[in-house]
DNA sequence: ATGAAAGCGCTAACAC
DNA sequence: GTGTTAGCGCTTTCAT
């Protein structure tokens, strides 16, 4: 491995020059003919910086830490780390992923990565749910990543739930549907209430009156099917737009029974869970995707300018209603949705 | 942060005292008192060494890679990522994960992950595919899961697919089926063979002859499920051993369209692929998990066993045919499936 | 049995 | 502008 120090000796410097050098504080302190030439030598032996060996002087690691319990049960966490990871790469830094099981095994974890001198934290809880942000986290760099702190504190990326509800909505009205439903889910979670409140929109922006008789709101087991049963016979609607896939399952299940096709006798969109569903089985199921890429790449990214405390002015950070440009990765075409950063009082 | 400095001097002694203690190489060079002492302040202190410092003088991280492009798209990578974790935690390191897409970003991240200075790798593959491994890789302590290299050369921890496919069909023969189909993969793909041996012996043992017109390879798409018609028409099976649960999900629409039950005039056994068909959809479908979290626990054990060059004598390897015991997670009840652990000559 | 000293690779004051 | 010096926290000879 090749260090600073054979540099230096190569280029009959100190390794303080290399150092200056290669960090770019060379500006006016160190002559150009110099540092050009250390640079050459640098880059002609392959130079690596150890940034093990910097952390033990700076106090800085470029690392990050990710944590989420996630990980190993939901599909959905891969997307959200290659984001935070891309977005770290990017800029310089490493993403330690740990998943936890338990508020005791989180906290021990949480030692671990402190031990290793973690700068800052990402902490992640599909689909948003409200969270007790542990206290190891609360005196370190932060940001929450699909979940909200119960106080509102703390600086997080979110899916815009509205947006997605009335993105969804107004599809199947462009598509021509009349007697819209929504099918919710049973728990009064986040995403549930704003789902719902761009459902509306959507409606009432095209002249359509809400008729609550086309909502339900379902859980994920048996009596969900009885209920959209009911919706279906009670109802009659042409086009549903469900809270994730497995709701939409009972619809097309329903369907099934009835002989309606789906794409041709009645329209459903579905808010992604289990993709598999669209891919491979039910391929006329039209899914709007949650942008977990998006939301991984903003938080690593929000949380650097943090650690490194630049201005917040000069990054590009996401408009809010629009939908995302395509960032490093390939994003499906289906995303519609935005984010919202809920921006905080610094502790 | 409390360092040996601070512990050093409050005992009254030296660093390297303090160091030697604390890493318990204090036998016969440090008295027993002045060692106790040391110990009892550490710990009073809260003292937790700091694992980059120490890897300046010794060379060693105590961080392990662990590089897989399926992070992002499989959701079993988190069963063996968690399963990598767990054993890592417990024998002292520190697991990174990093999910790749394509060659070129894959060499670059295993390049970081060398300046951040892993002891070794962690190769995933998902789904035991044979693979390149790249060649940054080769001259550092490695181990590949759920996926071997073209020469075989490679220590390797793999789901033992003869068992997996002998075991599924046992169950097929005890629940008392007579006509038991295989619904195979359509790529010659490592698990397919195994599998099938494991089916054709488990019939051989008790008595059936094979029948090939029982057997069908097919692929995840539209004439898989053709396919899987013909054989309910032709062949009549009243069990139906699946290569995952997307095929399996192809004999539960044939069946649904025939009026048969499944559980009552058919069985249906299939090795997890989307778990979700078996924990809502379809609860009837009994489903084999493939022992995720046990492959990343062996394969980081053995990683470590090889960077610190212990004698694998002394590791408590897993029985390559019985059921494995439960490890520190919960393991769910269907595993039965073994580990095989393809020892090498190392380079 | 213990401590002093050197050094891992790098950064940061401070001389000159 | 550049080199010298000191030191981050820890390990490891090597004296004593």
């Amino acid at each position: 491995m090749v260090t600073m120090k054979e540099i230096a000796k190569q280029a009959g410097v100190s390794v303080s020059t290399v150092s200056l050098v290669l960090n770019n504080r060379d500006e006016g302190r160190v002559r150009d003919t110099v540092a050009n030439q250390v640079r050459a030598i640098a880059s002609q032996l392959g130079y690596q910086s150890n940034p093990l060996a910097s952390s033990l002087r700076t106090g800085r690691t470029h690392m990050l830490g990710f944590i989420s319990e996630d990980v190993a049960t939901t599909p959905y966490a891969g997307g959200i780390i290659l984001g935070a990871q891309t977005a770290a790469r990017q800029l310089g830094y490493m993403l330690i992923v740990v998943s936890t099981e338990g508020p005791q095994n989180e906290a021990q974890e949480i030692e671990a990565l402190k031990r290793y001198g973690t700068d800052g934290f990402l902490y992640a809880k599909m689909s948003n749910r409200i969270t007790n942000v542990p206290e190891a986290l609360k005196d370190m760099p932060l940001v929450l990543v699909d979940a909200t702190d119960e106080a509102g504190i703390i600086p997080s990326v979110e899916p815009d739930e509205f947006h997605i509800g009335y993105d969804a909505t107004k599809r199947l009205i462009a598509s021509g549907c009349e007697r819209i439903a929504y099918v919710g889910a049973e728990d009064p979670i986040i995403a549930e209430r704003g789902r719902l409140d761009g459902y509306r929109a959507a409606l009432a922006e095209t002249g359509r009156t809400f008729d609550e008789h086309l909502v339900v709101h379902v859980g994920n087991n048996e009596p969900a099917l009885d209920a959209v049963n009911t919706l279906f016979d009670s109802a009659c609607p042409d086009g549903f737009f469900c809270f994730n896939d497995a709701r939409a399952w009972y619809v097309y299940e329903c369907a099934a029974r009835r002989g309606l096709t789906i794409g041709r006798d009645i329209s459903v969109v579905g808010v992604d869970n289990h993709r598999v569903f669209a891919d491979t089985l039910v391929p006329q199921l039209t899914t709007v995707e949650l942008p977990h890429f998006e939301m991984g790449y903003w938080a690593a990214t929000k949380l650097v300018s943090m650690i490194e405390e630049s201005s917040l002015a000069d990054m590009e950070w996401p408009d809010t209603t629009a939908p995302l440009p395509p960032l490093n990765a390939p994003v499906p075409a289906a995303i519609h949705c935005a984010l919202i950063e809920k921006d905080s009082v610094r502790q």
